[in-house]
DNA sequence: CCCTGCCTTGACCGGTTGGTAAAATCGACG
DNA sequence: CGTCGATTTTACCAACCGGTCAAGGCAGGG
């Protein structure tokens, strides 16, 4: 952090910490349209011009909230090894991605937000460092369909298929639990249970 | 339609179906809070007071559209039929559910904002109407289970499973592109290879 | 005590937004 | 043609929104 030099008192670091913890949990309620500063100023508990003194604009909140959440998003799937045994690998990245999705669903429902409205502030980053990541770990996979430790499937759209079917329970959390209802309680567990099956025999060389 | 004996004219008609379907453009893409009902008008070829002649407000140009669209959204499931082959009958499901993400995936955005807002409007139909459904088709499924023609996997998560990983290719169709570049033409065709053969062999009972 | 730099606030501003009032226009029918 | 209800437009408003400004509080150093 700090980078450029960017001096920051005791009160700068905690307030602007606090800025975007609230900001997140409006921009993820409301979008970023939907979201307006006072909001989250009355969420950090302080004046709107306040919260204006740690950050240029709406926009700066956006944005800083985004760029900083992405390392953290696309952690899980940088950690897939190409050493490792591949359905152990994918049901590994499968498992990290759900608890992503019940740990910090405010996170999950953000970029999707910003998806559906077609990721005006995130493209570069989609095209360039996602693509890329990607395409690393479609390789992998493809390496491991040519050694016959897998069954050949397209690999990105593999990848596709966990994230939808993990990020589902964040974004979508208020249709599951409708249609779970009182069963709701251990969709997390019964997800998990559903979908490491599922890929296992998906995947899995007959 | 027509329903509640409200007469129309020709140019009421018209007039609404504009206005809809330049709704479902705005809203799909801005969300509620971002759409404005200048906008609205401007996509429908008539001034803001008289859009408003045709409907009280913005928000019941957007009930109006979920409401619509609920059914049509819902058909796919409630064809699956419990006499069907259950492999084959989850197959078309999940082909039909496809089709829908490309032939209509504005309104496939539409709900998902609705649903990342935590579903205001649609929640009484979501814990009502939908959660019947599911049910209903749920125990289709667990027939189909017992009477060992499906491996043993909840049927729900099953369901949203093929909700997830269908709508993805609408309401992440932004990052889809992105990260398949120029091989993205065919992504639909891709993914229902893809879709069919990881629920075909996940499902089948081995 | 005062100066100084960080922090906070209330008052305010221009632009946008959802919605209204009322007058003007249209068009089907006698 | 003339009438009358349906339709459309012009002008407008109050609320809200993102953002600014100038004045003040506050703490530490002299």
């Amino acid at each position: 952090m700090n980078e450029g030099g960017k001096r920051r008192t005791r009160i700068q670091t905690e307030n602007r910490g606090k800025i975007l913890e609230a900001a997140l949990e409006v921009f993820s309620r409301d979008g970023f349209r939907g979201a307006t500063v006072d909001r989250i100023a009355e969420a950090a508990g302080m004046s709107k011009p306040n919260l204006l003194y740690y950050f240029a604009g709406k926009e700066e909140i956006y944005r800083t909230l985004l760029e900083g959440l992405l390392e953290t998003w696309l952690d899980p799937l940088r950690e897939m090894d190409p050493d490792g045994e591949p359905l152990r690998e994918i049901r590994g990245y499968l498992r990290r991605k759900l608890e992503m999705a019940r740990d910090y669903p405010r996170e999950s429902r953000l970029f999707a937000g910003e998806m559906l409205r077609g990721a005006p502030l995130l493209e570069p980053v989609l095209k360039g460092e996602l693509r890329e990541l990607v395409e690393e770990k479609a390789m992998i996979i493809r390496g491991w369909i040519k050694n016959k430790k897998l069954a050949p499937h397209d690999p990105k759209h593999l990848i596709f298929a966990i994230w939808a079917t993990t990020q589902h329970y964040a974004d979508f959390d208020t249709q599951v639990r409708a249609v779970l209802g009182d069963d709701g309680e251990g969709r997390f567990e019964d997800a998990a249970r559903f979908l490491e099956r599922l890929f296992s025999d998906g995947l899995r060389r007959t």
